[in-house]
RNA sequence: CGCGGGGUGGAGCAGCUUGGUAGCUCGUCGGGCUCAUAACCCGAAGGUCGUAGGUUCAAAUCCUGCCCCCGCAACCA
């Protein structure tokens, strides 16, 4: 017997700062059912997901459990291989970075990119914020206050490792735009005119401020941050620098990355730049896939509109689940989730469309024959093209999963289980049914839908393993029969096959009961809980302060004067007030709210002892008072008081 | 003129690279069938392919201007 060729393929490895959601589960059940497909072509497949265990969040989050960072993330991680068990993701590896044989790996890594001189001591310069010890970069800060307390930051600078980015630009380049390294290749333009082209900046790879992380060995202040960390975990897994694996030789590099498109920047640029430098081969594919969007938003848990596959796995079952999220993602572009689009989806498909099929087949064998189909046949018209769609179905499906085009794979098969519904019509069994001299040719035609099926079911399995064998024995298929060698082959069922009816594959699902009930769920669940939750710890995470602090606002009645757009700036407004004394410019950030118009002559709250600042190139002086609560702004007006009043 | 994606029958999408009958799924309406999970099959209605020009014998498809939407970036003092 040959040797198996071998199939690498990932996910990223998640983040446990929260559970798992929909969009978790979307990357790894893909990755999950091209692995199934790659086994069941009889590749030699690892499958590794993981979690990224280290940083300041999740430092963070174990302190305000008065936990330890430790614990916290074994219990989310528990949670994680929980869905995964449930979901029947069936990986081969685990990779946590808190395993010992990662940290050895990462550290070895970091060690010898050092040495190399492709990491280099530098300064880290960023705002700052005391009591939090955190930096943040100015796209983090809210209103230019720490996003987490909401106090002042500060300029500060700590002393960094850096790794230099810049000598692998060009090799970047070409992966990206002159290889079919990135899937799918539009985003390339966007990644080379964004961040190459200006200039590649290198990437902070160290910190001070936190502990919760793998120590620089040859410098113990430091902890490795984040990407060298994450990213060497696809090689760390096979062995790469450790001991406790030994398979990297045989699996790199890898075959496919899947990662969702957030991300993407950092698997297409960084991950490639380490491994040039470390002079490792590169991963052949990086597939990038969109977001699950709620109702064309994004899903937020802020929003309360984060789906959770548990309740919806529960309800209908994992693979009624994992078919719906895989037909509906296109690769590359985002997929609107709603509950109603995926009843209906599994209502038309699995329910109306493949389950059907089996049930009346298998039905009609019973009724028929007494389940067990007798060995003459007679064939007829119909028949050529039923075969014939059904025995060339695995070619397409094998270039679609080649190509990480899921929902395409999906929808091919779904083409032939439309055709053997339609050759039902077409042959009409129950007519056949009451000549007896029509018993060969009834029996052929009924053999004819089970091979069908059998095929179909086979080449399902990959993607819902756990009804597509119970559909197998419901035709009396054995496991040599229903095999991916036989899935483009006519005629592998036994002349004499048994069928056995059994439980209904797919239940439909009454959708307006469903979605209210869904929707009571969600409501109860996330979006009470979580508002009000968030509320609470934006009002309570303020710091206290005393009179004399809020005396150092003055607050005054003003007249607005007039009132213009900021070119270039979506949210601005640029007002003209006066304050009682004398005429000021005031940018605000009211534009999706209200119109120059509509401001007017009216009397608005101003800050008027604000430090004046610079607003996409305005002289700013000053701050105009108005309540925020989501997407919702409505400005103060005090239209009754002469400008200049004091507010106190 | 920051970067990129997108605007196609009621909904969601394909087609655009390599111009030439506008296709798929769901929904709606009418018909057929009765083996089946009130499922299945057939037919019909419904589209100025965002908009205004241009190239061409011919444009959803190529070119130009404009409008709108969505990400990222940028400033919501």
């Amino acid at each position: 017997m040959c040797k198996k060729k071998p199939f690498y393929i990932t996910t990223p490895i998640y983040y446990p700062s929260g559970n798992p959601h929909i969009g978790h589960c979307y990357t790894t059940v893909a990755c999950d059912s091209i692995a199934r497909y790659k086994r069941m072509q009889g590749y030699d497949v690892m499958f590794l997901t993981g979690t990224d265990e280290h940083g300041l969040k999740i430092e963070q989050k174990a302190a305000e459990k008065g936990i330890t960072p430790k614990q916290y993330v074994d219990e989310i991680v528990e949670i994680f291989k929980g869905l995964w068990d449930f979901m029947n993701v069936d990986y081969d590896r685990y990779i946590r970075t808190t395993d010992d044989y990662h940290i050895e790996t990462v550290q070895r890594i970091f060690k010898e990119l050092y040495d190399k001189g492709y990491i280099y001591k530098g300064e880290y310069k960023g705002k700052y914020c005391t009591p939090c010890e955190s930096f943040w970069t100015d796209s983090q800060l809210v209103d230019g206050k720490c996003p987490e307390c909401g106090r002042d930051v500060v300029e500060a600078k700590e002393e960094a490792y850096f790794f230099k980015m810049a000598p692998f630009a060009e090799r970047i380049e070409k992966l990206l735009t002159e290889t079919d390294y990135l899937q799918p290749k539009t985003r390339a333009t966007e990644l080379v005119n964004n961040f190459i082209k200006p200039g590649l900046e290198d990437l902070c790879v160290s910190r001070t401020t936190f502990k919760w992380g793998i120590p620089v060995t040859f410098d113990d202040k430091h902890v490795v941050y984040v990407w060298i960390d994450a990213l060497s975990n696809y090689i760390s897994a096979l062995g790469y620098q450790n001991e406790k694996y030994s398979d990297y030789d045989k699996f790199w590099p890898a075959d496919v990355h899947m990662v969702a498109k957030d991300i993407m920047r950092f698997h297409a640029i960084i991950w490639p730049a380490m491994l040039m430098a470390l002079e490792l081969p590169l991963p052949k594919h990086l597939a990038v896939h969109g977001w699950i969007t709620f109702n064309g938003q994004k899903m937020s848990k802020s929003l309360g509109n984060v789906v959770d596959p548990f309740i919806l796995g529960k309800r209908y079952g994992a693979d009624a689940i994992r078919y719906h999220i895989m037909r509906e993602m296109a690769l590359g572009a985002d997929s609107s989730f709603s509950n109603e689009i995926m009843i209906n989806r599994i209502n038309s498909d699995l329910a109306n469309g493949f389950g059907n099929l089996v049930s009346r087949t298998v039905a009609m064998v019973e009724k028929y024959f007494g389940g067990t189909l007798p060995a003459e046949r007679e064939s007829g018209d119909f028949d050529d093209d039923l075969i014939e769609t059904a025995v060339s179905l695995k070619a397409r499906v094998d270039s679609f999963i080649d190509e990480t085009q899921l929902n395409n794979a999906l929808a091919e098969i779904f083409k032939v289980v439309s055709r053997a519904n339609k050759y039902i019509d077409e042959t009409a069994p129950w007519v056949l049914a009451k000549d007896e001299n029509n018993r060969a040719r009834l029996a052929a035609v009924l053999y004819n839908l089970l091979d069908t099926i059998r095929i179909t079911a086979t080449l399902l399995s990959a993607f819902m393993p756990e009804t597509m064998p119970k559909a197998l024995e419901q035709i009396g298929a054995c496991e040599k029969c229903a095999c991916y060698e036989n899935a483009d082959r006519f005629g592998c069922l036994p002349a004499n096959v048994t069928v056995k009816k059994g439980e209904v594959l797919f239940p439909r699902i009454d959708v307006e009961k469903e979605i209210d009930e869904l929707n009571s769920i969600i409501k109860n669940n996330s979006e009470e809980d979580e508002q009000t939750k968030k509320l609470k710890e934006e009002i309570e995470g303020v710091a206290q302060i005393g009179i004399d602090d809020f005396c150092k606002v003055d607050l005054r009645v003003a007249e607005i004067k007039a009132c213009e757009p900021i070119k270039k700036a979506k949210k601005l407004l640029k007002l003209t007030v006066f304050d009682g004394v004398k005429e000021r410019t005031v940018a605000s950030g009211i534009a999706m709210h209200y119109t120059p118009d509509e401001l007017v002559g009216r009397k608005i709250v101003l800050v008027s002892n604000l430090k004046p600042a610079k607003l996409c190139g305005v002289e700013s002086c000053g701050m105009i008072l108005a309540g925020t609560c989501g997407d919702n702004v409505k400005v103060i007006f005090v239209d009754d008081m002469p400008a200049g009043s004091k507010i106190s």
